[in-house]
RNA sequence: GGGCGAUUGGCUCAGUCGGUUAGAGCGCGCGGUUCACAUCCGCGAGGUCACUGGUUCGAAUCCAGUAUCGCCCACCA
């Protein structure tokens, strides 16, 4: 079979998924499936990306570190699990939503939540095959008869039960708590979800007047007064604080003071938790809407009053200022309190905003009656999970930002105020009884009561979209339903994805893997570090800074966009995308495209062309065939202990480095002169071809996972062997061979000659085209070897004739009237250059030149080696292999520094 | 305020357990129409491994500190 000319990506790519799917090799029991049924099962976990998305740079990337693996584990017969999905994301999908709606000139409000959710499910159905297709187009072998949506029937189900089990065992409730609420998106959101941005406020400090107890009026004379930040809260202000120990206001303790507009008298009261030197030492009590407040409020039995409305605007508990918006009644408040004298000063403050990840609005701390996840618990069996080993985190330094995160959590409030998404099971009867049921038609009676279903009113608000999520790695799977599949393959083996969502998603999964399965989720995780712009920003979809893998994949290709993602992926280390990776990637692939046309081409007459794999004819391998099996096996070694390390980028580079510069730069050039070069027999021939077709077939499995489609390509062209199933994809993972180290020496020691002479070539700036007569002489052990490798040095370093000399001393007197190049390679030597020709004086000076240069620097080595071993300490110290080798070193440099004075006539 | 990461040739990055002469790609210089590949081939130049101190026979690597950049966490109004 032939490969064509030209490699042009897009023609191999898209021919190729269709035969995987044709083949059915992708699922783990698809009819081509060759996994071992007995074998451990490999589940890679995906996070599903945004059903309304479009695939970015990241996305490629971890789709590709994931395919990685799972070709990795099929090939090895395990049955490998990689189930595609996509996730409701109800938030982010609605934030879409909204902005296409403005446009229409619509909203959700317009529209009412039945049409609005219509309007979804539509808009979901026209995004959804986008995101499928163009995890298809980076090469993700997903399982795709396994497809789940985390809106679907069986998460639907999933979530419904999960809920009703963490209520049962109390580690769901309800209750009224402070939540952080966004005015723009009008939902609470979780803790997680608030940015904390640093920012340049204004620090006002204002008087309360003190109420004068005998005539139950503020006093004009007499005031306490307090700095904020928010003067716009002082209509919810049911308190005063300061420090139990101030001097400065114990004896105002117990008094009363006015707050201004909304004219109510609250307590003065002692706290410990007043910073004494900060502001005033007086701090006004707010416990709607401050964090610090609502604790201090519920210490002191305070009454909380939220003023604001769903849009931050003042209701009407915040009388005067009713239906301002909140930085309209702060500019209000503020001037009306210096008007009448009680504002003492103002002042800008840098200072922490949360602001709503989503929309960027200031959160708004509200009271709210919300449903919470008690995390306590989870989050203490999560720990553990991770202490003992059970999973761990790759890489390691994240456990502590997993034991931080996770020691000092608070509980989650899971329940949204939006409409896209999973509707909490819980219905309220018209005393207030709550019933949480896992039925999808609801409960059929009040749990309490016992009133009958129509009297209930289910809750209006759904779910964070992480719950759905966190239920992700069993849900998928049929849980709560005993399935087979859930049986087989839970828990899942590597967790896959990026850092910045650790606690998002991969500690929810495993809190709700471990408290609703009793088992971990998965043993691995494994943090992708996250693709940044040439300049190092963080790429955004909500910036449209983008950087857009579809096109990479136009232009060079999906292997070139993975082989260069995946190159620079070391776990939790950020990595920026650039175009040059790109095109080495692609120029690596091209390389072993036209490295595979020449084995194809070069094929001995005497074997025929639909010739079946055989094993080359170990009795008649020359050095050079020895050489290259002894370096893939070395390669397969390596390879293998980088997979098992999960240093992906160090794959890669094992494999450039062998394919480009071992197999393609010299094992290619060593083959073709056996194969071309008179004098070799059938045997020796075909021999050598099929050692280059057995080391290409190796190159090729084991760079599959990273390039699944130029090598399903190049396999294809190639023989097989009688045990090769018909596609790589499903091919055995290699098998590591014995090394010949004797043969890597040999080898090497030529392939080291040859260097020198082409360096002295280049330096003397002699014609690569011209043929100049060699006379060398190598070690007795080499002499098999230099007999076999000759007509390669012929070819390699265009030297004719090469006249071999059996002493040192046969070659100097050979040599000595010629005006040659100087070769001195380990214990070879060489003489390049006509005899007796005479050179030019300009071409002397070069050739002294570059023969002080390498003595210069062989002398410094060799002082240093020998400075080196005068060191008692070293040679008593370090271990005896080193001390031996700076011997053989030491004895080595200096037979090469005597030579090159001789050469140099000292 | 706490924590983490990065810092290696002009650029982007490797560098395992501390062990000879710190690697690669791109870029740069010189030279190439070798019948697989110019998306290529050959040769070369280019690095006080951020800084300071320490441990060690030996440090890019381990320890302490400093600097710069970046990230995460955090309830001083």
């Amino acid at each position: 079979m032939d490969l064509p000319k030209a490699y042009t990506p897009r023609d191999v790519e898209g021919a190729i998924y269709e035969r995987w799917l044709e083949a059915d090799v992708f699922a783990p029991d698809g009819a081509g499936s060759r996994a071992d049924p007995t074998a451990q099962p490999f589940v890679i976990i995906q996070p599903p990306p945004n059903v309304t998305g479009s695939l970015h740079i990241g996305h490629a990337q971890r789709s590709a570190v994931e395919d990685l693996m799972v070709r990795h584990a099929r090939m090895r017969r395990r049955p490998a699990l990689f189930l595609p999905g996509l996730d409701h994301a109800s938030i982010a999908a609605q934030f879409v939503l909204d902005r296409i709606l403005a446009g229409e000139g619509e909203s959700r409000q317009s529209l009412g939540r039945e049409r609005y959710l219509e309007r979804m499910r539509r808009f979901v159905a026209e995004t959804r095959p986008t995101m499928l297709a163009q995890q298809r187009r980076v090469g993700a072998s997903l399982d795709w008869g396994r497809l789940r949506f985390t809106m679907d029937d069986v998460s639907a189900k999933a979530v419904r039960e999960a809920f009703t089990r963490l209520y049962a065992d109390g580690l769901a409730y309800r209750s009224e708590a402070l939540v952080n609420w966004c005015p723009g998106c009008r939902t609470s959101v979780s803790d997680l979800e608030v940015v904390a941005t640093p920012e340049t406020g204004r620090l006002w400090t204002i008087r309360y007047h003190l109420i004068d107890d005998a005539t139950g009026a503020p006093d004009p004379a007499a005031w306490i007064a307090v700095a904020t930040t928010r003067p716009e809260t002082i209509l919810g202000d049911t308190a005063v604080a300061v420090h139990p120990d101030d001097d400065r206001y114990r004896a105002l303790v117990g008094r009363r003071v006015r707050i201004p507009f909304v004219e109510r008298d609250v307590p003065i009261i002692a706290d410990p938790v007043v910073e004494r030197a900060f502001g005033t030492g007086a701090v006004k009590i707010t416990p709607a809407h401050d964090q610090d407040d609502f604790e201090t409020g519920k210490r002191h039995d305070l009454a909380s009053i939220d003023i604001f409305d769903d849009v931050a605007r003042i209701n009407e508990r915040g009388a005067p200022f009713t239906g301002l918006d909140r930085y309209e009644a702060r500019a209000r408040i503020v001037d009306l309190l210096e008007a009448a004298g009680d504002l003492e000063s103002s002042k800008p403050h840098e200072m922490v905003i949360g602001r709503c990840q989503r929309s960027n609005d200031v959160i708004e701390p509200r009271i709210k009656t919300q449903w919470f996840v008690r995390t306590k618990p989870l989050a203490d069996a999560a720990l553990a999970a991770t202490r003992s080993g059970r999973t761990r985190i790759l890489p390691d330094r994240f456990d502590k930002v997993w034991e931080h995160w996770l020691t000092g959590i608070r509980d989650w409030n899971v329940s949204r105020q939006l409409w896209w998404g999973h509707r909490i099971p819980a219905w309220y009867c018209p005393d207030g009884h709550v019933t949480v049921s896992a039925l999808e038609a609801g409960p059929d009676a009040c749990a309490t009561c016992g009133r009958p279903a129509g009297a209930l009113t289910q809750d209006p608000n759904i779910f964070d979209t992480w719950f759905s999520s966190g239920l992700w790695p069993f849900s998928t799977l049929g849980w709560p339903d005993d399935t087979d599949d859930l049986r087989r393959f839970y828990p899942g083996t590597v967790m896959e994805t990026g850092y910045d969502i650790i606690f998002f998603w991969v500690a929810r999964m495993m809190m709700l893997g471990l408290q609703l399965t009793g088992e971990a989720p998965f043993s691995t995780v494994y943090l992708s570090g996250l693709i940044r712009l040439p300049g190092g920003e963080k790429m955004s979809k909500t910036k449209g800074n983008a950087v857009d893998p579809l096109e990479a994949i136009d232009e060079t290709g999906a292997d070139a966009l993975r082989f260069a993602l995946i190159h620079g992926a070391t776990p939790g280390i950020d990595q920026k995308f650039s175009r040059e990776r790109l095109e080495n990637a692609r120029n690596f692939g091209n390389k072993l495209w036209n490295a595979a046309r020449y084995v194809l081409g070069a094929r001995p007459a005497s074997i025929a062309a639909g010739a079946a794999r055989v094993a080359p004819d170990p009795t008649v391998l020359g050095p050079a065939e020895r050489w290259l099996r002894s370096r893939v096996a070395l390669t397969v070694g390596a390879v293998d202990r980088a997979m098992a390390d999960f240093a992906f980028a160090e794959v890669t580079r094992l494999l450039y480095e062998a394919i480009w510069n071992e197999f393609c730069d010299q094992g290619l050039e060593l083959a073709k002169v056996r194969l071309t070069a008179s004098g070799h027999t059938d045997a020796e021939r075909e021999a050598t071809w099929w050692t280059l077709v057995e080391a290409l077939d190796t190159y090729l499995r084991l760079l599959h996972p990273v390039m699944p489609f130029v090598t399903e390509a190049i396999w294809d062209a190639i023989p097989h062997g009688a045990d090769d199933p018909g596609l790589l994809i499903v091919a055995d993972w290699p098998v590591a061979g014995a090394r010949d180290l004797g043969a890597e020496a040999e080898v090497e020691a030529i392939l080291d000659l040859i260097r020198g002479i082409r360096n002295a070539r280049a330096e003397a700036h002699i014609e690569p085209a011209e043929w100049l007569p060699v006379d060398l002489v190598v070690p007795e052990t080499l002499g098999p070897t230099l007999i076999a490798l000759g007509p390669a040095i012929e070819r390699l370093a265009r030297a004719r004739p090469v006249r071999r000399h059996l002493t040192r001393e046969a070659l100097h007197a050979a040599t000595r009237s010629a005006s040659g190049l100087a070769v001195i390679a380990g214990e070879a030597e060489a003489v390049v250059g006509r005899g007796g020709a005479g050179a030019s004086d300009e071409a002397a000076a070069a050739e002294r030149a570059r023969l002080e240069k390498e003595l210069v620097s062989a002398r410094a080595l060799l002082a240093s080696t020998r400075a080196r071993l005068e060191n008692t300490e070293f040679t008593a110290k370090a271990p005896p292999a080193v001390v031996e080798g700076a011997i053989g070193r030491a004895a080595e440099l200096a037979d090469q520094v005597a030579r090159l004075e001789a050469r140099l006539g000292r």
